[in-house]
DNA sequence: TGCTTATTTAAGCAAATTCTTAAATACAGG
DNA sequence: CCTGTATTTAAGAATTTGCTTAAATAAGCA
């Protein structure tokens, strides 16, 4: 009838438990990072906005927000956040902001975007 | 003294945007799919759990929460996130559950493993 | 200088996230 | 069946997210 907050397991395998205690906490700044990024492009109009400064160069705040059909101030807000982690830049020219992927951005976002052309170009793959 | 919801941009590529909104509504569920599973890599917690469930066969609920320092009913929950959409399956032998990955998840969640596994052999390829 | 346009910032709010603790299930063994 | 163990589910609280509208900046041009 008691509860636990802990499990008892005999025949829990205490090397192999400790083994990824370590390896885990080796690379914690790299998992920090990693889901940082992810988190960022976990979302579908943050990971819409990624796939278009890929494809296009040259897209200023309206333009994204007419392609996405969102208001501007919720683009901008989305293009701070991946300004932040590092991912996009600014360049300005008169008024107008063109963003554009950082070239020392995460490898892992050139695998998402490759993953995503794949499947574009092979929609069976998808999944 | 206005102040716009939207921008008038003489010079606006039509057809670039016309394109590009194109685009996305085709893969308009590629990217909900994608995003999903990025939001739920998107989290240093889950994203160890993937990382674990690739690394490691046989881990149970309570391994998981051991190595992780996390208790048993938060580990219990984002496991089954990540089994609602599908990236990884449980098999109950007696009554403990071992998770594995799905081989049939997404391919981007093995960019980002082999991702991680670059940056954990050679650290100074990070981010 | 003053007016218009592109963008950012701020404030507020509803919904979603991620824990926590307590209770419910499910199975094994005496 | 009763007890203990592994897991799940539920309910709640604190925080974060992603929008909205309104106001603030900043730059071009008459």
């Amino acid at each position: 009838m008691e509860n636990p907050t802990k499990c008892v397991r005999v025949f829990a395998d205490k090397g192999q438990i400790c083994d990824c205690v370590e390896k885990i906490k080796d690379a914690e700044p790299v998992f920090d990072r990693l889901a940082q990024v992810l988190n960022l492009a976990g979302n579908a109009n943050r990971l819409k906005i990624i796939y278009l400064l890929r494809q296009e160069s040259n897209l200023c705040v309206c333009d994204l927000s007419d392609i996405l059909s969102m208001t501007i101030p919720a683009v901008s807000q989305h293009l701070r956040k991946l300004k932040d982690a590092q991912l996009i830049q600014a360049r300005k020219v008169g008024q107008t902001v063109f963003y554009s992927l950082r070239t020392e951005s995460t490898g892992i976002l050139h695998s998402m975007l490759e993953h995503l052309e794949t499947v574009q170009t092979a929609p069976f793959l998808a999944a």
